[in-house]
DNA sequence: AAAAAAAAGTTTGTACTACAAACCATACTG
DNA sequence: CAGTATGGTTTGTAGTACAAACTTTTTTTT
């Protein structure tokens, strides 16, 4: 291995770290998602204190990007959206955790 | 203790996170200046691979808010700046990296 | 039963930000 | 002395996070 390689690996792959997850707020619904296999948009807009337009659009990215599903059903009369992780998203989730916790553990 | 407060506060505590060190190309400057001491603006731009007007850009705003100070000297003929952080940059990435450590183990 | 307010989101407008291209000043080089 | 290299800074732009305003349906008030 170059003298570089090893142990700056950690530091130069952050210009690489998946910026749609990296981004706090999102990184907040990834942390729910990651633990509560499932929730709705009202739940995760009280954990997150993000406003309603916010967490919308955040959750549009999400969508796009593959990285969560997006059901939208009714409760009795009332209209609800049941958000979880894809396969995709969880595991590039755990790639991000990976890339940070080794970031940090070579400070 | 609330419910909610132990478990979700790491979680919560994301959207206050300090944005000027989380930003990936500063975390690689918080990162080579907190392990190295001093470091000059020519071998920051080499370790992270930034371009020299992104590089100079996140230098100012790091330095607008303290947390790095900016010497240029002259080595010879040849322009040279040095960088470093200040004591308060420091403790603000330690807050930082304790902040970010939390939150990973949190999930 | 009409009007008003609430619930659950989405769309739109804006202020900010990361980035590279273009620029600037000085120093070498053929 | 023309051209290129060195070491940066400034400027222009595309993209992004955010809240305000809007939409649609439902519930409550009068």
């Amino acid at each position: 291995m170059s003298s570089e390689t090893a142990l700056n690996g950690s530091i130069r792959d952050l210009s690489k770290i998946n910026k749609l997850i990296h981004e706090p707020a999102r990184l907040m619904i990834f942390a729910l998602l990651s633990t509560l296999e499932s929730a709705d948009f009202l739940f995760l807009m009280r954990q997150t204190a993000l406003t309603q337009g916010n967490l919308s659009s955040h959750i549009k990215k999400l969508e796009n990007a593959g990285y969560i599903t997006v059901k939208k059903e009714f409760t009795g009369k009332r209209p609800h959206t049941i958000l979880a992780l894809t396969n995709s998203g969880r595991t590039e989730f755990l790639g991000y955790q990976k890339q940070i916790q080794e970031f940090l553990n070579s400070l």
